[in-house]
DNA sequence: TAGTCGTGGAG
DNA sequence: TCTCCAAGACT
């Protein structure tokens, strides 16, 4: 607890930070704005922990429309649970890091099972639950349960970091700035409070030129003082990305099948469609073909970057008869496979291959 | 604990 | 072109 009364010297007050989102807080579709939650409208806790999750390390831009079509296709946690693991990890496709999807579904499935189909309101309750970390967990239960947890992200970070001119690097950092974050957060409007220093960081405080200038933090920012605040916060070096080099093979079937596979849960696009191949190492990789057939190579690599390597991919495509039969994966007819139901990397190798079938005719 | 785990937009 | 990085969790 601080006590700023008569301080000429305060710092940062969170009804600063509460005015200013009252004027200027984005809409989002999962979001209950200030003049809303005025009105006594609360926010679904279904809708806050799906938005908190898919946001996780996900822009606000690419977040949007999957949250749209996740909610269009299951409105609540009991619809969700009794989907099929396919069709959710298809509706997931193209949003990266696929865990979450999968505990996604253990989470609803377990709010279901184990608490009657209704969210824990509490911080503790809702760290026991899969996909469910601290982060989330705080701003699920400020968000959606009013309740003043302490919630740090990477928006928090940044922003006490700069109000408090803090120089040590991430994540080193992170407990630090976590006892700031805490010593500001208010007891009322604890969900406005965490949504406005988020709102905060991504649209003022921003990494690259923050625009202090019309921060209503301005005038307590001690890196804004000091002239630090584009140089915080501090990271320690990353290591830089192998290249990592695979072959995949699609094949086609006469009727318009498609031969894919189901990817393993856990690793690399655990429980994703994808293309029979080889696996991805630094070396030349060898692999044999999922099936016989006339291999032709596609003149072109598949390029595509993964948060710890480059990945090279070389594409083989043949087509087959309606009789063959595939030693690996399963022939997926053609009016069930969607082309968005597959990982990015999977749909470039797709598009390579279609390209590689309509110049052949 | 440090490594694993995606993607697309911005600069 | 390339690096950075966005509302992290899990192992």
């Amino acid at each position: 607890m601080r006590d700023d009364s008569g301080d000429r010297a305060a710092g940062p007050a969170a009804a600063d930070l509460l005015a200013w989102y009252d004027d200027h807080a984005r809409d989002m579709p999962w979001r209950v704005g200030p003049k809303d939650r005025a009105a006594q409208l609360r926010p679904d806790p279904y809708r806050v922990w799906l938005s908190e999750v898919m946001l996780q390390q996900t822009t606000v831009a690419a977040v949007t429309e999957y949250f749209r079509r996740f909610t269009a296709r299951w409105p609540n946690v009991a619809a969700l649970a009794a989907a099929a693991d396919g069709d959710v990890m298809g509706e997931w496709a193209g949003l990266g890091y696929y865990a979450r999807a999968r505990n996604l579904l253990k989470c609803a499935r377990a709010v279901v099972a184990d608490h009657g189909g209704v969210f824990p309101d509490t911080r503790e309750g809702l760290l026991s639950l899969p996909g469910i970390g601290p982060y989330t967990a705080a701003a699920v239960a400020s968000i959606a349960f009013d309740r003043a947890e302490v919630v740090v992200d990477g928006n928090v970070e940044r922003v006490m970091a700069r109000v408090y001119d803090v120089h040590t690097p991430l994540p080193t950092a992170k407990p630090e700035l976590t006892v700031l974050a805490a010593a500001l957060t208010p007891e009322v409007r604890p969900g406005d409070y965490a949504q406005a220093v988020m709102d905060l960081g991504a649209t003022i405080c921003t990494p690259k030129s923050p625009a202090c200038g019309i921060c209503p933090w301005r005038a307590p920012c001690l890196a804004r003082v000091r002239g630090t605040a584009a140089m915080l916060p501090k990271k320690l070096p990353k290591k830089p990305k192998p290249v990592r080099f695979g072959i995949a093979y699609v094949v086609r079937r006469a009727d318009g099948a498609w031969l894919l596979e189901r990817r393993p849960d856990k690793g690399l696009l655990g429980g994703m469609l994808g293309w029979p191949g080889s696996e991805w190492i630094e070396a030349v990789p060898e692999a044999a073909p999922p099936m016989q057939a006339e291999w032709s190579e596609v003149p072109a690599e598949a390029l595509h970057t993964f948060t710890h390597f480059h990945l090279r991919l070389r594409v083989h495509v043949a087509e087959v008869a309606i009789e063959a039969a595939p030693e690996a994966g399963a022939f997926l007819p053609a009016g069930e496979f969607r082309p968005s139901d597959l990982p990015t990397v999977m749909r470039k190798a797709f598009d390579l291959a279609q390209s590689t079938f309509d110049n052949d005719g």
